[in-house]
RNA sequence: GGGCGGUUAGCUCAGCUGGUUAGAGCGCCUGCCUUACAAGCAGGAGGUCGCAGGUUCGAGUCCUGCACUGCCCACCA
C-alpha cells in the first residue's frame, strides 16, 4: 500500500480478500495438540445455526462478540479453538422442504419416508449452510477443518449412545400422556416450544342435567367443544352448594352419555360456578384428575385438529367449526346458560403459529429431576458462571420448576429413536438394529418411527464434537469449553440441556492440568461442566426499539449494512453498542460513523506511509519490521513531550481495553480505542509531530516516523479483534507484504507496561491542549480569519508552566495558528476579551473588539457556575463528617479545586467590573 | 399470576464497585477544500438524570413506593 491509494477507504474488496486468505491459509485451524502442550486453552463452541438459517442482526452481534473474544485470546497466546457447525433443525428444515414440495404439487406422505429424507439431504447439500458462507463474510475466525453437522455419522452415533445409556439408567421412559400437539406439524412439541398468548375469548356456562332429579349442575369452560369428551364433572369436596350431588350422575348434553360427579381439588369453589367439566383426553389438569379417579379417556379431536368418530354428529369437523356447532346446539337445547367475555391464554406452536392442542399420545420422555440436580449445583457452586449475573437466578428458578422433557417428535427429519418394536409387544432399545427380539426371538422388528427433539442432539455438542464417547485427546484438552456466548432465548432450550447432559455424561472427566492450570479458570475443580462461563448477549432491536421480525417487516439485514459500510464498521457498531444487560437499538447512523472511523484509520495510514516512504523508507520492511514478538510498542524513542504523552496514553488505553474485555464490556473496549485513535493519536499526536516530519532534519524525521509507526502498529493490534479486516490490510502494508507472521491475528495482543505510564506527561499535555483550545476559541469569537496568524499574550504565575509553554512554543503557535507568543508579567484577567484558567491567562491581539454584551453574558454564566461549585465545595469542606469519612483523595481533590475556583472567581469578577 | 429490565441532551446510547465540573456519536449553529482524511478540520449551543420519599458527609449511581414502557416464565376451567 502506498500513499497514492484511494483517499476513501473501500472495504468491499479488501474484506473479501482477507476472509478468503484466512481460510485458505487455515490460520485458525487447531490440530489436536500433542501431550505436553502447556499453553492455556480457550475453547468456544459456536451455537450451531439452523441449516435453514440466514444471518440476522442477532447472529451478527453474537458472532462479533465471539470473534472478539476468540481473536483476543488467540493473540494473547491461548491455544484457541472455535468450533463451528450447523444444526439439522428438525421441524424447521422439514417445513422448509415440505413447502418446496408443495410448490411442485407434491406431498411428503405420498413420497414415503425414505424418499423424503433423501430429499431433505439433497436440500441440505444445496441450500443448507448458506449461513456458513455469511459467517465467512463476517470474518469469524473459526476452525473450518472441524466443522460439524448435527446429523454427521459420528454425532448420530453419540446420540444413540446417550439415548441407550439414559434408557438403561431408567432416565428415559415411554408412555401415554397429554402432550402439546401441533395439528399442523403433526407432532408433539415440548413445553418450551409453546408460546403463550392472551386473547379475548369467552367463558361459557353449560348446564348438565343431574340424573334422577330435575336439577342441573352448571360448569364453566372456554373450550365447549371438548365437552364431547367429558367423562366426569368435578366439584370441590368442601363446597356446600354441591354436597347433595356427591355420587350422582349427570347426562352429558348432546352426547347423552352418563358421567359421574366426582369430588376433586381440580374444582375450586371461587372460580366460575365451582363445578368443572373433566376431559381427561384433552386437558392436562383433567388428565391428572382422570388418573386419580380412574376415568375413561375419550379422545374427540384427532392429530389434525379435527373432531373424530367419538364426537358423534360432529365427527369430521374442524375443532373451531365444531365449537360453533356445539354452542349453537347447546343454545338451542337450552343448555347454554351463560356467556361472558374472558381473557384466555392460548398456546401456539413456536414454529408455525398454529394453536397447540393438548393431546393424549404415546411419547418418549426424559426424567428430568435426576439430571437437573447436578446442573443446578454446578451453577450454584460457581463451576459455571453466568453473565450478566441476574440470568443465574432465572436459570435456577427454571431448573427448580422443570418438568419431564418430551423428546420424541412425529417427524421424519432427525435422529431416529433407537428403539425397535417387536410384534410380541417388546420394545428393544439398542445402539444398532438388533437382529431378533430379545424376548420372543422373533425377527420381525420395526424401528420406532419417531425422531428426537433437535435440542436433544445439540445439548450434547460440547462433548460429542470433541469425540465422545471415545476418550479422545481433544476432550482431554478442550473440555470443558471455556465460554459460551448466546442469546437469552435459548437459555432453557439449549444452555440448560447442555449443562444437564454435560454434568451427567462427563462426570469424573479431568481436563489436562497442563492446559488448564495456566488459564484463568484453572482454580475450578469440576471438569464435567460443558463450559466455564456463559455470557448472555443482548437483543438487537430496530432503531425504534421494536423487536425485529419478518412479520413486522422491520428486519435489518446485516449483509445490506455490510454492503454499504463494511464488515468492520458493522462489527464495531455492534461492539460499541453492546453494554452488558441492555438491548441494542440498531442504528445505521452509528454504523456510518464507524465507517468514517475506518476511513480515518485508512487516511492516517496513508499519511504515515507517505512520510515513511519520503524520509525513512528503511523502516519498511527493514528496520523495525522484525517480528513483532512482544506486547508493547516497538522501536519507540520518546524524545518530546508528545512522544511521552502518546506512549503513556497508549498504555493506559491498552490497560483499559484489556480490563473491559475481561468483563465483556465490549462497548467500553471499542470506545476506548476509538477515542484514543481519533481523539488523541490523530487529532493531537499526528498534528504535533508534523513539523518534525516535514522540516525537523533527517534524524528527527526518522525518529518521528519510527514512533508513528510503533504506535500505529500497536494500535492496529489493539483494534484487530474488533476490526479484523482493515487492521490486517494496513498491518501487512507496514511489512510491505512480507511480514514474518502470516497475519496480525497471530501477533501478540498489547499489554500495558506500567513503566510507560507517565502522569506528568499527561498533565502537561492537558495544559497545552487547554491553552491551544482557549486560543482557538478566542479566535472564533473574534471572528479572526482562519488563515490569519495572530500574536497572543500569555500570563503564567508558575515558572514550571512558563517553561512548559516556552518549550512547546512551536506547537502552540502552529496548532492555534499563533504568530508569536508574548509572555507578560501581569495578569490579563481584567482585560476584556482575554481567557483564563487557573493556570494561565491568554489574550489574542486583534484589532476587532469582542462583542461586549455577549462577553458579559458569558462571564456572568461562568461566574454563576463557579460560585455554585465553590459554595458546594465549601459546604463539604466545612462538614466535619465529610472530612472524617470521605477518602483523602476526594477531600484533596475538592481542596485543590477550591483553590482553582477562587483564582478563577477573582479573574472573572475583576473582568466583569472592568466591563461595567 | 409471578419474575426481570428500561426511563440521562432533539435522536440513539455510555456512565463498572455511590466521590471533585454527567459524557459520546448523530443531528443542529458558526467558520474553514489548512499539503492524511469534507466519510474531514476548528469552535459552539443543548441535560431540574421519569415522579415522590428515604439512606448517606455525599445519590444519575443504593432502598421504598408510583407512573410509563419492554421482555420472559405460568396446565387454573
Amino acid at each position: 500500500m502506498a500513499h497514492d491509494l484511494p483517499k476513501a477507504y473501500e472495504p468491499g474488496a479488501i474484506e473479501t480478500r482477507w476472509a478468503e486468505y484466512w481460510i485458505k491459509e487455515k490460520l485458525f485451524s487447531v490440530p489436536t495438540p500433542p501431550p505436553g502442550e502447556t499453553r492455556p486453552v480457550f475453547t468456544l463452541l459456536l451455537p450451531p445455526p439452523n441449516v435453514t438459517g440466514r444471518l440476522h442482526m442477532g447472529h451478527m452481534l453474537n458472532h462479533t462478540q465471539m470473534d472478539i473474544m476468540v481473536r483476543w485470546h488467540r493473540m494473547r497466546g491461548f491455544l484457541t479453538l472455535w468450533l463451528p457447525g450447523t444444526d439439522h433443525a428438525g421441524i424447521a428444515t422439514q417445513m422448509m422442504v415440505e413447502r418446496q414440495l408443495a410448490s411442485e404439487g407434491k406431498k411428503r406422505r405420498d413420497m414415503g419416508r425414505e424418499a423424503f429424507v433423501e430429499r431433505v439431504w439433497e436440500w441440505k447439500r444445496h441450500y443448507g449452510g448458506a449461513i456458513l458462507d455469511q459467517m465467512k463474510r463476517l470474518g469469524d475466525s473459526v476452525d473450518w477443518d472441524r466443522e460439524y453437522f448435527t446429523m454427521d455419522e459420528n454425532l448420530s452415533r453419540a446420540v444413540r449412545e446417550v439415548f441407550v445409556r439414559l434408557y438403561e439408567e431408567g432416565l428415559i421412559y415411554r408412555g401415554k400422556y397429554i402432550v402439546n400437539w401441533c395439528p399442523r406439524c403433526g407432532t408433539a412439541i415440548s413445553d418450551l416450544e409453546v408460546k403463550h398468548e392472551e386473547i379475548a375469548g369467552k367463558l361459557y356456562e353449560i348446564r348438565y342435567p343431574v340424573i334422577g332429579s330435575d336439577e342441573f349442575i352448571t360448569v364453566a369452560t372456554t373450550r365447549p367443544e371438548t365437552m364431547l369428551g367429558d367423562t366426569a364433572v368435578a366439584v370441590n369436596a368442601g363446597d356446600e352448594r354441591y354436597k347433595r350431588l356427591h355420587g350422582k350422575k349427570v347426562l352429558l348434553p348432546l352426547m347423552n352419555r352418563e358421567i359421574p360427579i366426582i369430588t376433586d381439588d381440580l374444582a375450586q369453589p371461587e372460580f366460575g360456578t365451582g363445578a368443572v367439566k373433566v376431559t381427561p383426553a384433552h386437558d392436562p389438569n383433567d388428565f391428572e384428575a382422570g388418573l386419580r379417579h380412574n376415568l375413561p379417556q375419550i379422545e374427540v379431536i384427532d392429530e389434525q385438529g379435527r373432531m373424530n368418530e367419538n364426537a358423534g354428529p360432529y365427527a369430521g369437523l374442524d375443532r373451531y367449526e365444531a365449537r360453533k356447532r356445539v354452542l349453537e346446539d347447546l343454545r338451542q337445547q337450552g343448555f347454554l346458560v351463560g356467556e361472558k367475555d374472558y381473557t384466555i391464554s392460548i398456546g401456539k406452536c413456536d414454529r408455525c403459529g398454529t394453536v397447540v392442542e393438548p393431546r393424549l399420545s404415546t411419547q418418549w420422555f426424559i426424567k428430568i429431576a435426576p439430571l437437573a440436580q447436578p446442573a443446578i449445583e454446578a451453577v450454584e457452586r460457581g463451576e459455571i458462571t453466568i453473565v450478566p449475573e441476574n440470568y443465574k437466578q432465572i436459570y435456577l428458578n427454571w431448573m427448580h420448576n422443570i418438568y419431564d422433557w418430551c423428546i420424541s417428535r412425529q417427524l421424519w427429519w432427525g435422529h431416529r429413536i433407537p428403539a425397535w418394536h417387536c410384534s410380541c409387544g417388546e420394545i428393544i432399545v439398542a445402539r444398532e438394529a438388533p437382529a431378533s427380539c430379545s424376548k420372543c426371538r422373533g425377527a420381525k422388528l420395526t424401528q420406532d418411527t419417531d425422531v428426537l427433539d433437535t435440542w436433544f442432539s445439540s445439548g450434547l455438542l460440547p462433548f460429542t464434537t470433541l469425540g465422545w464417547p471415545e476418550k479422545t485427546r481433544d476432550l482431554e484438552v478442550f473440555y470443558p469449553t471455556t465460554l459460551l456466548i448466546t442469546a437469552y432465548e435459548i437459555l432453557f432450550f439449549w444452555v440448560a440441556r447442555m449443562i444437564m447432559f454435560g454434568c451427567h455424561f462427563m462426570a469424573g472427566h479431568q481436563q489436562d492440568p497442563k492446559v488448564k492450570q495456566a488459564s484463568s479458570w484453572g482454580d475450578k475443580k469440576d471438569d464435567s461442566v460443558p463450559f466455564r462461563q456463559v455470557y448472555i448477549h443482548a437483543l438487537v432491536r430496530d432503531a425504534e426499539r421494536q423487536k425485529m421480525s419478518k412479520t413486522k417487516g422491520n428486519v435489518v439485514d446485516p449483509l445490506d449494512v455490510i454492503e454499504r459500510f463494511g464488515t468492520d464498521a458493522t462489527r464495531f457498531t455492534l461492539a460499541a453498542m453492546a453494554a452488558p444487560g441492555t438491548d441494542i437499538a440498531f442504528s445505521e447512523g452509528r454504523t456510518e460513523g464507524y465507517r468514517n472511523f475506518a476511513n480515518k484509520i485508512w487516511n492516517a495510514a496513508r499519511f504515515m506511509f507517505m512520510n515513511i516512504d519520503r524520509v525513512a523508507p528503511g523502516l519498511r520492511p527493514g528496520t523495525g519490521s522484525e517480528n513483532r514478538s512482544h506486547t508493547g510498542v516497538d522501536g519507540f524513542e520518546a524524545r518530546t513531550l508528545e512522544d511521552r504523552w502518546i506512549l503513556s496514553r497508549f498504555n493506559r488505553v491498552t490497560k483499559n481495553v484489556n480490563e473491559a474485555l475481561e468483563t465483556y464490556r465490549f462497548h467500553e473496549a471499542a470506545n476506548q480505542i476509538y477515542d484514543f485513535f481519533w481523539g488523541e493519536f490523530c487529532d493531537w499526536y499526528i498534528e504535533l509531530i508534523k513539523p518534525r516530519l516535514l522540516d525537523g532534519g533527517d534524524e528527527s524525521a526518522r525518529i518521528a516516523c519510527k514512533n508513528l509507526l510503533g504506535i500505529f502498529e500497536a494500535a492496529l493490534r489493539l483494534l484487530h479483534p474488533v476490526m479484523p479486516f482493515i487492521t490486517e490490510e494496513i498491518w501487512h502494508a507496514i511489512y510491505d507484504g512480507k511480514p514474518t507472521l502470516r497475519s496480525i491475528a497471530l501477533a501478540p495482543y498489547p499489554q500495558a507496561d506500567e513503566k510507560q505510564l507517565d502522569l506528568a506527561a499527561e498533565t502537561e499535555m492537558a495544559i497545552l491542549q487547554d491553552l491551544i483550545v482557549s486560543v482557538r476559541n478566542l479566535r472564533a469569537e473574534l471572528k479572526v480569519d482562519q488563515k490569519q496568524r495572530v500574536p497572543i499574550q500569555v500570563f503564567v504565575s508558575e515558572p514550571e508552566i512558563h517553561k512548559l509553554i516556552e518549550q512547546n512554543r512551536g506547537s502552540v503557535e502552529r496548532l492555534a495558528n499563533v504568530e508569536k507568543i508574548e509572555f507578560v508579567a501581569n495578569s490579563l484577567a481584567k482585560l476584556s476579551g482575554a481567557r483564563h484558567t487557573a493556570r494561565f491567562d491568554v489574550h489574542v491581539i486583534y484589532e476587532r473588539k469582542i462583542d461586549v454584551a455577549a462577553e458579559r453574558e458569558r462571564l456572568k454564566k461562568e461566574l454563576e457556575q463557579i460560585e455554585k461549585e465553590f459554595a458546594n465545595g465549601q459546604r463539604q469542606l466545612g462538614n466535619e463528617q465529610f472530612l472524617a469519612k470521605a477518602p483523602t483523595k476526594v477531600v484533596d481533590g475538592i481542596r485543590r479545586r477550591a483553590q482553582e475556583l477562587e483564582i478563577l472567581r477573582e479573574k472573572v469578577k475583576s473582568k466583569l467590573d472592568e466591563l461595567g
